[in-house]
DNA sequence: CACAGTATGTAGTAAATTTACATAAATTCC
DNA sequence: GGAATTTATGTAAATTTACTACATACTGTG
């Protein structure tokens, strides 16, 4: 059985068909859920002025297997409502409240990325890295950071990589680019005019181009693949913030695929490189 | 009382300190947690493999004055869709399973950050960059990334930002420090010798270091000022993930203090300078 | 007003949870 | 290495909680 996404709205709504003491409960529930999910039945009865098989009846016609299994239910509808709700930052927020309000907004980012990822492009991506001989990351601004993150990432993959910032080398190099080739191309908005032109000189050549950015951008458009990304960023805030995030746990997720792809028999190499760089640290004490 | 966000995550982090039939209820529990909370003690015991009493003291031992207090909150922390337990990918997982669990460990990450921020560290660093004349971000590997994407936040500000991946140039840098300059070093584990010894370097200067690294280590030793991020990062893991996410929320968090602090009227400024961007993009058909 | 049907409450029962206590295991200190 | 102390775990009884069956009260209709 499904659980209710709103078993609020849902008492709210059938208020009216109920019976009198049924009708007491629900005033009692809506009053106050939080506590009613902490009471007994026999205290949510008196509260409601009730008996207490009433309170039972009450569970049962909504669905429920039995008072707990009701409490259970409530609880569970009264936690995934409160979340899902981006507050930006106030003048008025201190110390205290804007560092939760950022970290809740990307939380939140995140959890709405997760619901509806594009698997296929996902999926897609992944082979088309696994098969290419050399690998460009190219992005601006922002963007650059995370081509700069993946870069890092996938190079661990012996896969050649490459990162510029500057839209002259991504142009030369999308100029030069032949079979096997692959540019990964990341933009939130998909419409930064360099990064776009530098696409459509790739697509001219046999590279193949994937890209991170909005559907239905200019830089989709020129793209074998498109991993789209929806975040609504708010555009009363003046600094992209959650899209990035999104933008680097995708390509984390790239990562994993193709170190998946490349099989149980990669795990060595990758465990070789991390040991290298012990040297480069002071030991824990 | 507040109600624990990620009950799951604190269980997991404590497993190790349990006893051993805590421990076998914590891992029930972690191993059907939907299902845990429709059990019956008597249930959830006879699963574990222990007595009663001791699921009872398992659940007060996590704050809940009982049994079903305890129910509720799995409840609720399980409400929001999000697999509260880090879970490693395996090379049996596909594309259908690896996504899901590496955003789960990312928004796990991110909760278990957000639930103690050291909020008076955060204030300082934010009082120390408004004041300073100058702040260059230093950071190498993954970590240099996240200083470009910072150095991109901060570069609004109207305060010169720089960035070097070069050990070189960071050594140099600190070395010619004065007044007015603040480095600020992003490390993971805070024991890269050669970004530790730029900060040593520094240190001899008047600069102001301010690091966002572990407490403890070599490099939070010789900062003024050390923003502690406890991420547990799962070191079979052979890349960094999670940890580079949090850093990069607390340079949000620091970056929206900072506009604060500058009050309303820097507004129009951030905005001036996301109008300059307009040019460079394709318009919204 | 009597009857049928529904709604509500009472009281008893079964189940689940908690407490108090006893035993077993582990640790510490000679 | 063994006795003493602490800690961990289980047993059994007590208590609380939820449910069921039944009785009574209420509502509307012929």
């Amino acid at each position: 059985m499904t659980s209710e996404p709103n078993l609020l709205a849902v008492i709210q709504r059938q208020l009216s068909d109920l019976n009198k003491s049924e009708a007491k409960v629900a005033r009692a529930i809506l009053n106050g859920p939080e506590e009613a999910t902490r009471s007994s039945i026999a205290s949510l009865a008196a509260t409601a002025g009730v008996s207490e098989p009433s309170v039972n009846r009450f569970c049962k016609r909504f669905g429920a297997t039995g008072f707990p299994d009701f409490k259970l239910q409530l609880a569970t509808s009264l936690a995934s409502g409160v979340r899902y709700v981006s507050r930006s930052v106030e003048f008025s927020d201190d110390i205290n409240t804007f560092p939760t309000k950022l970290f809740d907004n990307a939380i939140n980012a995140l959890m709405t990325a997760k619901e509806d990822l594009p698997l296929k492009a996902i999926a897609r991506a992944v082979d088309q890295i696994t098969q290419a001989r050399r690998v460009y990351f190219f992005g601006l601004g922002t963007s650059a950071a995370v081509a700069r993150d993946a870069e890092h990432k996938f190079f661990r993959f012996n896969v050649p990589v490459f990162t510029h910032e500057d839209p002259l080398m991504q142009r030369m190099l999308a100029a030069s680019a032949g079979v096997g080739d692959l540019f990964f191309f990341i933009s939130h908005t998909g419409r930064t005019k360099v990064l776009v032109e530098a696409a459509e000189i790739a697509r001219q050549t046999e590279a193949t181009i994937v890209s991170l950015t909005a559907e239905g951008s200019p830089l989709a458009d020129q793209s074998h693949c498109c991993i789209n990304v929806k975040v609504e960023e708010d555009t009363e805030q003046y600094l992209p913030m959650t899209s990035r995030l999104v933008q680097l746990v995708i390509l984390d997720v790239l990562a994993a695929g193709v170190t998946l792809r490349r099989g149980e028999g990669f795990t060595p190499h990758l465990a070789r490189i991390k040991d290298s760089l012990k040297d480069t640290r002071f030991p824990t004490s």
